[in-house]
DNA sequence: GCAAAAGTGTTGGCCTTACACCCATGT
DNA sequence: ACATGGGTGTAAGGCCAACACTTTTGC
């Protein structure tokens, strides 16, 4: 905005802007995204993220949660979200132009107790982060984008623990960053690691997992969110 | 976008959409911010970041690097610049809802002949970044935020060198990075890393400074722009 | 010859990484 | 008793941060 230019819009060339969701969890030990089947053209019968028109009156925030919600029933407070990009090529959208701000979202696969993965007939399901169906429009090149983000910031920062549920097993917790970054680690480094950074606490209960029970923990809700990285110059 | 909903978007309420570019340069030993003195209200006579509306058949990277080229005569090639993040508070503008896009943008200080630091009469302007005058609309905010993704940038990546002219001092790269990240940098350091990095190369000539003249380095082309971070988690 | 800035290496501490065995439970 | 997964520590190497003097030029 700022000045004027000779350039005027009117209500005809103004594009449309519309949010949508690229929503992670794990589940059954796979990275996955939860997309929509279209009912109508353009893409009918495909799939797409969760998303929708921008009202007059929302902030973008608002119309993402607004989205989620009404998609997937989650709660505000139960998601991690942020902005991830804005995607606006002029032909994104065979119809018009359409900008859509695309947002990251985590949430623990505990709190959508309706959806399943598997459940075929449903038009919202989670697929494979890694092996998605063929997506409508560029949403592709959205969801590599969110993938790519995903990894930077778990690497750096502490929500990981958005992916699982309140409590989990150390070991839970360590496959969910292999899933994620892709790569094996190893159980003692990251466990010293985890210690040293001081961002889960143990419960008292146990799981049963086959052999000695594993301790829950929980992360600590006062654990600082970001930690330093390294430089490239001093 | 994705699937319809009982909300059917019209002209009438469709957002408008902008672009903001902050455009950063070092000059006189500190970081500048270009600025665009209003001529119209809202905010008549107040400044603001370059920007205008994205015309219906452009992209979003186009919009900016046009409002960039008619305010500022900066080439394409001339400046870095990549998507900062997308503002749309549905109160930003107190005339209507508008949604915008804000780029931020870096360029070095020799490739804008026309514009001059303290050039009063002029309606495009640097100022200092870290004490701006009174800011139109939210771009305070857009500022602030801007100015921290600088900061990071430079700890992670190679962009730094965009601030500053084709070729430069190893001086005057260590006081680019003082002046954005604000804290005093050891020069023996500052280059054992930056040899390590291999990211400069030395030219033939020299600059005269006062003292031994200090060999002019320019930036390796092929140079590797992202380093790798530390984790939280191993 | 002196002022002014350029240029150059080493060391101690910390962080990262690689690596193997005993423990608690269920069957 | 054995199978299954849970849990724990140490040592070597690399990276980071602190630190002071010599060199080259202009006046």
């Amino acid at each position: 905005m700022t000045n004027p230019k000779p350039y005027n819009p009117n209500d005809y060339d103004r594009p449309s802007v519309t949010v949508d969701v690229v929503l992670f969890t794990i589940l059954d030990g796979t990275l996955q995204v939860l997309l929509i089947k279209r009912k109508l053209d353009p893409f009918a019968g495909q799939w797409a993220f969760p998303g929708g028109f921008v009202r007059i009156t929302e902030s973008l925030d608002d119309a993402a949660y607004r989205e989620l919600q009404e998609e997937t029933g989650v709660a505000r407070e139960a998601v991690y979200l942020e902005q991830l990009y804005t995607f606006g090529d002029p032909d994104r959208d065979p119809r018009m132009r359409i900008i859509t701000v695309a947002y990251f979202a985590l949430v623990g696969a505990d709190k959508i107790p309706q959806l399943r993965s598997g459940d075929d007939a449903a038009d919202a399901r989670w697929f494979s982060a890694y092996n998605p169906p063929p997506l409508a429009f560029d949403h592709s090149e959205i969801l590599a984008y969110a993938i790519t983000r995903l990894r930077y910031k778990l690497e750096y920062s502490a929500v990981g623990f958005q992916l699982l549920p309140e409590t989990f097993t150390l070991r839970e917790l360590q496959q969910a960053y292999e899933i994620v970054l892709d790569e094996k680690l190893d159980k003692r480094n990251f466990r010293n690691k985890l210690r040293k950074a001081d961002v889960v606490e143990p419960t008292p209960h146990f799981r049963d997992s086959g052999g000695r029970p594993a301790r829950l923990y929980r992360f600590k809700a006062d654990a600082v969110a970001e930690v330093k990285t390294r430089r490239l110059f001093p």
